[in-house]
Order: structure tokens, then C-alpha cells, then sequence
DNA sequence: TCCTAATACTTAGCACTGCTAACGAATTAT
DNA sequence: ATAATTCGTTAGCAGTGCTAAGTATTAGGA
């Protein structure tokens, strides 16, 4: 529950900005979907691809905790990326419940256009924007980078 | 990471402020989408609710354009929101091929209870942030939205 | 006027993505 | 050794996106 503190009344609400943020990342995100199509991947198996690359080979169930997604549910996204040939998994040595899911060359190679895509959609729309505006989304993205790893530690 | 060169420093590029904004903009959405479980009701009709109630009565065609769908998706989103009492269609006196869709007062405040969760979830991972820091994320989701408004303008 | 074309929406059927419940296999704890 | 836990999969449901095809209505042209 947010408190009105009297005494802060100037400072911008943290409810009055959430809302402004949560609509405006809306918006925005709803522009770079335009550009998915194209991948031939559907957005799920995108951005499970897209973990693997960046954060490199990892279980199934921590691929799941990432992507915020039940078990049974990246099971499926993992057959699904294995099916196209964008990921492999292979078990565990040490453990054999386990598995460990790796994106392949194909699949890092087609992580990188798609992702580019989206970015070049990004970026188009932001081609009248003055560099002090480009100045203040970048210390955004920063500043919600921080606060969402925050969370994320925080929560386990 | 951010690099402090003198000769960039002042000329942030789109690029690298399109991938920043989109990947920030991701992770903060899909911490908001965590309290999208109570609502028992899906994303999609959540989101054409919202136009709704903040748009005012519209057909369906316009709907499906505002929430970037095709019509039949939106055909059936409607559906869903009408079984659900939460809207109502009624024909186009003037044509007969329209239909009027309107929120009802359930789905009014049933919309809002939703935003408001979704809404509070993000003000409280900002609960740790500097004046500062809203400052810029209330500027920087003015820009966005001014940005992302000229983009949807100019598309027509 | 009558026939055709265009428009607005619906229906049918596909793929993808989310869930829970229930299962099998392997490991850990008692 | 047996029980409990953990990890992943399978099955089945609901929701959301698409295209193709159908219906009804309106608009336009011969």
C-alpha cells in the first residue's frame, strides 16, 4: 500500500509513474512485435532462444524460472525449438533427471535477425527524437534494468 | 555496458537505445503480468477492455486496429468479454454490418481492479528508487508515448 | 434497376502458449 | 530399504493469433 507522504508531495507518485511506464512499454512493445512475423519462431521459442544465447546452456527448469513459465510449458518450447533446429539438449552427467538445453548455430544466427528486427523497428520509430530525449530513454532502460534485477534477487 | 567515451557521450545511438529500451521494456512487463492471474480474465481481453473504457464505445474493426489484431481474433476477444458481462454489442442504427461495442460498469471495474494490480506491482519494485530516478522514468515514458503516437499516426 | 464489388463481421480450422494434474525416473533423506 | 523430493514429460484444457471462406449489408456502375 503506497503512503502519501504530505511533506513529498512533489516528487513524481510512484503509482502516477508506474502507470505512465506500464502503458508506455506497452505501446512500444507492441510496435516491435510487428517485425516477429518474420522469424517464422513464435515469441515464446524467441525469447527462450534468446536466454540460452546470452545467458548460455542451462536446465530446463531454470529456463523456465527465467522466462517466468511453469515446467510443463518450456518443455514444450524446448521440443519446439529442437524440432526446428535452433536448440539441443542432452542430460545431465551428474544427474539424470536432468537436462541441459543449448541453443545451436542456427539457432543463435536466427536469435540475432529477429532480434535485430525488432531493434531496427525500435529504432525507426525513434528517428525524430532529439538526442536529449535518446539521452533520457537510455537512463530509463538503465534505471529499469536495475530496479527489475532488484526484484527479481529479491523475490527467491 | 555503458561506456564513457567523451566523443559518444553526448550522442547516445537509436540503435543502442532501441535495444536497451526493448529489452528493459520486457523484463519490467513481465513483472506486471505476474498479477494478471487474479484478474480470470486473459491478456487480450484485458487489453480491449482497456481501449474500451478508455476509448468509449467503438466497432469492431476499430477495435482490432487499436489493439493491432485482425478482425476475427477480435471477433472473438469480443465474444469472450460479452460471455462474460463484461461488454455489449449492440447493431449500427445507420449500418447494419456494425456493431457498437461497450463496456459494461463489471467490466469497468473489473478493468480497474486489474490495472491497479498490474499498476501496484510496478510501484512496488520502484519503492527503492531515488527521486531522480522517477523523474526520469516519468519523462521518459512522455517521450515514449509521443514517439510511439507519431509512429502509429503515420503508418495510416 | 439490377448486378457487381466492397465492406463488416462471423465461422472454421490451424498453430502456439499458458495452466494444472498426473505420471515416470532419478536422487536424497530417513 | 523405503519414503519423500526433485526434474522433466505427457495429457488435456483455455486463450490468443492467423488465414480462408462464408454471410449480410451497403455502395457503385451498366
Amino acid at each position: 500500500m503506497p503512503r502519501h507522504d504530505p511533506a513529498q508531495a512533489k516528487r513524481p507518485a510512484r503509482v502516477e509513474v508506474a502507470a505512465r511506464l506500464h502503458s508506455a512499454a506497452i505501446h512500444l512493445l507492441r510496435h516491435a512485435r510487428q517485425q516477429d512475423v518474420l522469424a517464422q519462431v513464435g515469441p515464446a521459442r524467441l525469447s527462450a532462444l534468446s536466454v540460452l544465447v546470452f545467458g548460455g546452456p542451462m536446465g530446463l527448469g531454470q529456463l523456465a524460472a527465467a522466462e517466468q513459465v511453469k515446467a510443463p510449458t518450456m518443455s514444450r518450447i524446448v521440443a519446439g525449438l529442437q524440432r526446428s533446429g535452433l536448440a539441443r539438449i542432452k542430460r545431465d552427467p551428474s544427474d539424470a533427471r536432468r537436462i541441459r538445453v543449448t541453443a545451436t548455430t542456427k539457432g543463435e544466427r536466427l536469435l540475432q535477425q529477429a532480434r535485430t528486427r525488432r531493434v531496427e523497428q525500435l529504432a525507426k520509430i525513434l528517428s525524430g527524437s532529439t538526442h536529449r530525449d535518446l539521452d533520457t530513454l537510455l537512463r530509463a532502460a538503465h534505471v529499469i534494468e536495475q530496479v527489475v534485477k532488484q526484484a527479481a534477487e529479491g523475490k527467491q
